[in-house]
DNA sequence: GTGTTTTCCGATAACGGTACCGGTTACTGG
DNA sequence: CCAGTAACCGGTACCGTTATCGGAAAACAC
C-alpha cells in the first residue's frame, strides 16, 4: 500500500527484502512455480503489487536464455496484404504475452540476411518470416535450430520447416474453372514478379486449368506485372492491343485488376460485357470498385494467426514435424465476370 | 576465416580471446568508441565477422540500462490508417537500428494501462503511442520521465509532452470552404466517435466554417458514425430521410464516405449531381470508387516518420521542449463534389 | 522415537555485456 | 632527460534475473 511510485527501479531484491524472503522465492512466485507455500506466495504477490514492480525483461532474458520476443520480418507494412498478416500474427502473440518486433526489410536482400543473422543472437526467441520470394538462407537458420515459421513459403518447403501458405494453385484454378464455365476460351493473365512464390503457384493453377480443358495458350497471353496498380494498367494495355483480344483477364492480384480496369475503360470497353476481369486476394478495394471484382479471398489474418500459433508451439519445444498449414481460398464471384460477348 | 558456424553461442569473451584483446576493447569496438587504435579495431572487427558474432541484446540491455527497443502501441494494425502510421515509424526506427515492438491494444483500456505500465520497466527505452482517444494515464508516464511521443493526441497536449498531429481542424474547414464556395448551404456531417480527438477537431472545423458563413446548422445535420463503412451507411440513411435533405454530406473519414455513397445510390440519388460527398484521410479507396472521392489527404506515413524521429531525439537525451509537430493536410478535389442542384 | 520422504526455501553461481578505474605506452614541451 | 599529457587498453564490479544445489522443517511410515 506504500504507493511506491519510484523511478521504476524496483528490483526483485527490493521485493525480497521487503517481504522477508529470498530473491529465489520471489523469482519462483514470478514464474508461477508450484513449490511455494500459498501463504508465502500471497505475501510476495502483495509486496509486488504495493511496490508496483514488474520484472526486467533484459535480466530475465539474460538469465533464462529467452527473451519473450519474436521477430516478424516482412517486406513492408503499408501494403494491405502484409499488414493483414501482421495483424493476425501480432494480436495472437500479444495474447500469449509474447512481444513482436517488426522488421520491415523493404525487399533489400542484404537487409534480410544481416537481419536473420542477428535475429538469432539473443535478440529473439524465434521468428515469423513473411517471405514472398524464396531464399536459400532459410536453410542456414534451420540448420542452427533457430525456431521460425515461414508465411507463404516456396513449395515444397524443405522437410521439417514449418510454414503456412494459402492455396494459390487451387485458387487460381477455381478462377479459371469459373471463367471457362462462363464460356471464355481466350483468357489472358497478368502475373506477378516471377520470383514470387504466390505468383508461380497461381501461374501453375492457371496453366493446369487451361491444360485440363485442352486450351492452348499462346505466350502473349501472359504478361508480367508487379502486383501494383500501374503494373496492372500497363500489362492490360499490352493485352488489349493484341490482334486477337482476350475475352477475359485474370490479374494475379486485386491491385493489378484495378489498374487493368482503368486500361480497359480507357479503351472504351466495358466490364464485364466486353471483357471479364478477375483479381486475387479480395482486398478491400475489390468490393469497392465498380463493377465489384470477382476475386479469390485469401484468409490473410488467419494466416498470420496460424503462423503465430505454430511459432508459439515451436517455442514451446514441440517438434516441427507436421507443422504445416495450408489454408483454403475461396472464389468470390461478383459483377466483373460474365459470359464472353458473342463472336462476330 | 574459421567459419565458426556454432550454435549461436559466441560471446564477447570468445572474440576477445580469439583476437587477443580484452573484452573491454571488444565492447568499445562494438559501440564505436573512439579510443581504440584503428589497427586493433580492424582486428576485432575481423574476428567478429569470422565468428559471425553479434551482441546479445538482453545482456546489453541489462548492463547498459537501455534496450534499443521502443514500443509502438496502437489500437490495431489492420486499419489502413494505423498501418500507414506504423509503416512510417517502423521504417524510420529500423534505419536507426532501433527495433520496434508493436502492441495492438484493440481499444481495450485495461490493456493499454497495464501495457504502459510494463512498457517502462526495462522493456523498452521509450514509446510511440498512437492514441486517437485521450487518456489521462499519459500524465503518469510523463511524470516518471518515460520518453514517449503521442501521435494524434488530444489538443492542447500538456506542456512538454511531445506529439505529432495532423491539421484536422483546418482540413475540415477546407472541405467546408470548398463546399460552400460551390454553393452548398445544407451541409450535413457524419462524425466519428465523440471520444476521438480527430473527430472532435474535425467537428470544430466544420462548425467554424459554418459560423464563418453565418450558416445555422440544425442539430439533425450531425450524425455520429464509427469510422467504418457500415457506420457511414447507416448515418447517411438517417440524413437522407430528413425532410430537408442536405445537398452535401461531409463524412469524417473515407470509410464512412464509402458507406454513405452506397446509401445514396440505394436511394436512387446521384453523386455529385444530386448530392455532393466528401471524405477525409485520402485512403486508397477514395481514388478507386466512382466517382472518385473529394477528400483531405493526411500525411500518415509522414506522421509516423516524424513521430519516430521525435522519439529518437528524445532518447538521445534532448529535451522535449518544442517537440511538437503539426502536419498540414491537403484538400484533394475529385469528382464527388459539384454545385448543388438548382432549387425547385 | 527413528528413518524416510516431501515440501519449502535460501545461498549463490551463472548469463553476456557495459562502464568505471587505472595502468601502460608514446608523445610532447621545456 | 624527465615530468606531463594523451591515446589505448585491461581488469573487474556490476546490471536484475533464473537455475541449481542443498539444507531445514514438516509430514509420513513403521
Amino acid at each position: 500500500m506504500a504507493e511506491q511510485v519510484r523511478t521504476g527501479k524496483v528490483t526483485i531484491r527490493d521485493i525480497a527484502a521487503s517481504a522477508g524472503v529470498s530473491v529465489a522465492t520471489v523469482s519462483r512466485v514470478l514464474n508461477g512455480r508450484p513449490d511455494v507455500k500459498a501463504a508465502t506466495r500471497e505475501l510476495v504477490l502483495d509486496t509486488i503489487r504495493s511496490h508496483n514492480f514488474s520484472t526486467n525483461r533484459s535480466a530475465r532474458g539474460l538469465a533464462g536464455g529467452k527473451t519473450n520476443l519474436v521477430g516478424i520480418t516482412l517486406p513492408n507494412l503499408h501494403a494491405e496484404y502484409f499488414a493483414l498478416i501482421l495483424s493476425g500474427a501480432a494480436e495472437t502473440l500479444y495474447d500469449q504475452d509474447v512481444r513482436a518486433v517488426v522488421c520491415p526489410t523493404l525487399h533489400q536482400a542484404d537487409r534480410e540476411v544481416s537481419l536473420l543473422d542477428r535475429l538469432m543472437h539473443g535478440t529473439t526467441d524465434g521468428s515469423l518470416i513473411v517471405l514472398p520470394e524464396s531464399r536459400p538462407e532459410l536453410r542456414v537458420l534451420a540448420r542452427r535450430h533457430y525456431p521460425f515459421v515461414v508465411v507463404d513459403p516456396k513449395e515444397p518447403l524443405p522437410a521439417g520447416m514449418p510454414g503456412v501458405s494459402a492455396a494459390h494453385f487451387s485458387g487460381a484454378r477455381d478462377v479459371m474453372d469459373h471463367l471457362i464455365c462462363l464460356g471464355h476460351r481466350r483468357i489472358a493473365a497478368i502475373t506477378g514478379p516471377s520470383s514470387w512464390v504466390a505468383s508461380i503457384e497461381r501461374l501453375h493453377g492457371y496453366q493446369a486449368a487451361l491444360a485440363a480443358y485442352g486450351i492452348i495458350a499462346p505466350p502473349e497471353w501472359l504478361v508480367e506485372g508487379n502486383f501494383q496498380i500501374e503494373g496492372g494498367y500497363h500489362a492490360a494495355q499490352v493485352l488489349l492491343a493484341l490482334p486477337q483480344r482476350p475475352t477475359a483477364i485474370f490479374a494475379f492480384n486485386d491491385n493489378m485488376a484495378v489498374g487493368a480496369l482503368q486500361a480497359i475503360r480507357e479503351r472504351g470497353l466495358r466490364v464485364p460485357e466486353d471483357i471479364s476481369l478477375v483479381g486475387f486476394d479480395d482486398a478491400q478495394s475489390a468490393s469497392l470498385i465498380s463493377p465489384p471484382l470477382t476475386t479469390v479471398r485469401q484468409p490473410l489474418i488467419e494466416m498470420g494467426r496460424h503462423a503465430a500459433t505454430l511459432l508459439l508451439r515451436l517455442l514451446d519445444g514441440q517438434p516441427a514435424e507436421g507443422l504445416r498449414v495450408h489454408l483454403a481460398t475461396q472464389l468470390i464471384v461478383r459483377a466483373s465476370t460474365a459470359p464472353p460477348p458473342a463472336e462476330d
